[in-house]
RNA sequence: GCGCCUGUAGCUCAGUCGGAUAGAGCGAAUGCCUUCUAAGCAUUAGGUCGCAGGUUCGAUUCCUGCCAGGCGCGCCA
């Protein structure tokens, strides 16, 4: 409608013509705003006031009323340096309470990502260990990254990728046998109580082990340790609510030859060249600053063959995109990793995404708690979530974008308080279940859904507005939480919405008073509250944290 | 030396595509429970958006340089 305007109004309209059309941040300006007269000032050396002031006359004309009443604009206005402010009418906000009610669970869902296959890797840890906090942030990022793209209607399959070959295996077992023999741990071996927990247990279930010595040693130490670290692991991400459709070994991708034919395929492309007895990728064809090892020269796989095996794979499998969440530490593999998907003759921009995380740090008792592997000095993931439990592990690291690095306060994240914002929205949704309970001694029937305009226009009041205004943004903010990869926007989305409905609360008396009789007020209110309940929980349920019913 | 990330209130941090008075929580001060959960609400205080240039009608946002912090730069895995 707005283009029609433009259109007859003589404007000249510049080549390149970026408008927004959006919700506002603040309520004076109206519902939706659009900058397009700011945009066209300079094309036609006016005013933007003056050009606004042109566009809402004819807007306002006899012709386009018919239309501002079907969609339910009440009023147009300038403001500002030239924004052109549009009002909805009250029944119009409040169509939103019938979409939720008429949704429910799935209200905020969409099909944006319809028909995208997407392959999701994250924390794959060494099965050498318990995870750790770096690990922590991503099982909590990853998984509700997953929620939010299959609310986006994207296919997504999570994986975690098992290092399980390798040198380290056999330091890891010799470090067993070593700590078992009350012998010290041989040089960058593993140390920590969990080594010695694993030794006492391997033992327990293998008395006969102890007569084992060199090569079988290792072998059945190794396999007995990865077997008992590798089921902590899944048990710990379980107990966290971390869900992995596939657990990817890295040893697997060596069977059947699978990783010559896919150094031979990429050799097909002429990608793969020999030099100095080693055989090599050519990535610096695709922005890597160095050629990368694939067969080093003593006829050993690199680490480096493994990936772009394990990504042949997941392309195999029909993912049209893998992403890759990585620590801080691993920023050196964004480049080589494209540069694999290009080599592969993929698009490295379409068809793989690696995401950093940066690092974690925590504070205790006011201080750093330094992180260090040798000193067996790790935070792990099963220590934070018994300090401060799942919920508030899950919700505070998914509440940052990954990029920046963040610090968790312990003694913060264990008061049961606002310091926490989880308990913020937890409690938002506890109070509205409490409300409803009420409501339904008193008799205050929620309204049934289609709601008559007559009903939803009684919502006139500020508070009111913001809600109904809030509850609106909910599916493009998952939306694009999905789009942009950032699940933390629904976090903050929550937050904002539980406040809008506190002051809501505060200052609007939902349920009947004393004698007071039941009004179509109060069950408006009611109904209002009852669709706040449900998109707060539909947000957590993205991020996996529950919306309990009393707190 | 090169590369990636970060620098916004006393603290922890939001702020997609450049837009209206830069936001939230904590911390500080003061109010509000004989009516729906006070894990709440309201008011106040607190800012040269690291610094300097540039592009633009308009820059916290984009570009360049610099400063500071974190993390990387193996024929390790």
């Amino acid at each position: 409608m707005l283009k029609v305007a433009v259109r007859e109004s003589s404007l000249k309209i510049p080549a390149k013509l970026k408008i927004d059309f959006q919700r506002t941040k603040n309520r004076e300006h109206g519902d939706f705003a659009t900058n397009i007269a700011l945009a066209l000032a300079k094309e036609n050396e006016r005013a933007p006031k003056e050009i606004a002031d042109l566009l809402i006359k004819l807007l306002n004309s006899a012709k386009f009323t018919e239309n501002l009443n079907e969609i339910g604009i009440k009023k147009i206005e300038v403001a500002g340096p030239g924004f052109i402010n549009l009002f909805l009418e009250q029944q119009s906000r409040g169509q939103v309470i019938n979409l939720i009610l008429s949704n429910l669970e799935n209200f905020g869902h969409s099909n944006l990502l319809k028909g995208q296959r997407i392959n999701l890797e994250f924390v794959s840890a060494n099965p050498t260990g318990p995870l750790h906090l770096g690990h922590t942030r991503w099982a909590a990022v990853g998984d509700g990254m997953a929620r939010v793209l299959r609310a986006a209607g994207a296919t997504v399959s999570t994986e975690f990728y098992i290092n399980d070959r390798g040198n380290q295996m056999n330091l890891f077992a010799q470090s067993i046998i070593n700590v078992a023999q009350n012998k010290p741990v041989p040089a960058d071996g593993y140390n920590g109580e969990y080594i010695k927990e694993l030794a006492n247990q391997i033992l327990t279930e293998n008395p006969d082990f102890k007569k084992l010595t060199g090569e079988a040693a290792i072998t059945k130490y190794r396999e007995a340790g990865y077997k008992l670290q590798l089921s902590e692991q899944q048990q710990v991400l379980k107990d966290f609510r971390t869900h992995f459709d596939t657990w990817f070994s890295e040893e697997s991708l060596y069977q059947d030859d699978f990783v010559n034919k896919v150094i031979e395929k990429y050799r097909a492309k002429g990608k793969v060249f020999t030099e100095e007895g080693a055989i090599w990728l050519r990535t610096t064809e695709f922005g890597d600053d160095k050629d990368r090892v694939l067969v080093k020269s003593d006829g050993a796989f690199a680490y480096f063959a493994s990936d772009i095996a394990y990504y042949t794979s997941k392309r195999d499998r029909g993912f049209d995109l893998c992403i890759y969440l990585l620590g801080a530490d691993h920023h050196g593999y964004i480049a080589r990793l494209k540069a694999a998907a290009g080599c592969a003759g993929d698009d490295p921009e379409k068809n793989i995404k690696v995401l950093i995380g940066q690092m974690v740090k925590i504070i205790e008792a006011g201080a750093e708690l330094k992180l260090s592997k040798r000193a067996g000095t790790i935070i792990t993931l099963a220590e934070l979530v018994e300090k401060v439990g799942v919920d508030a592990a899950r919700y505070t690291l998914m509440r940052y974008p990954t990029d920046t690095p963040m610090v968790l306060d312990v003694d913060l994240l264990k008061k049961h308080t606002n310091d926490n914002p989880v308990y913020y929205v937890q409690y938002a949704h506890a109070r509205i279940c409490a409300m409803l309970r009420n409501a339904k001694d008193l008799s205050v029937t929620v309204l049934k859904h289609p709601i008559a305009n007559q009903y939803l226009s009684l919502l006139g009041h500020e508070r009111e507005i913001d809600l109904l205004s809030a509850l609106s943004k909910f599916p493009e903010v998952v939306a694009s939480s999905a789009q942009l990869l950032q699940p933390h926007r629904i976090c903050r989305y929550l937050e904002d919405l539980a406040g809008i409905y506190h002051r809501f609360y505060n200052d609007c008396r939902v349920l009947p008073v004393g004698e007071e009789k039941v009004s179509e007020l109060h069950q408006m209110r009611v109904t209002l509250s009852l669709a706040t309940a449900q998109v707060i929980k539909n947000g957590l349920t993205l991020i996996g944290v529950e919306a309990p019913e009393r707190m």
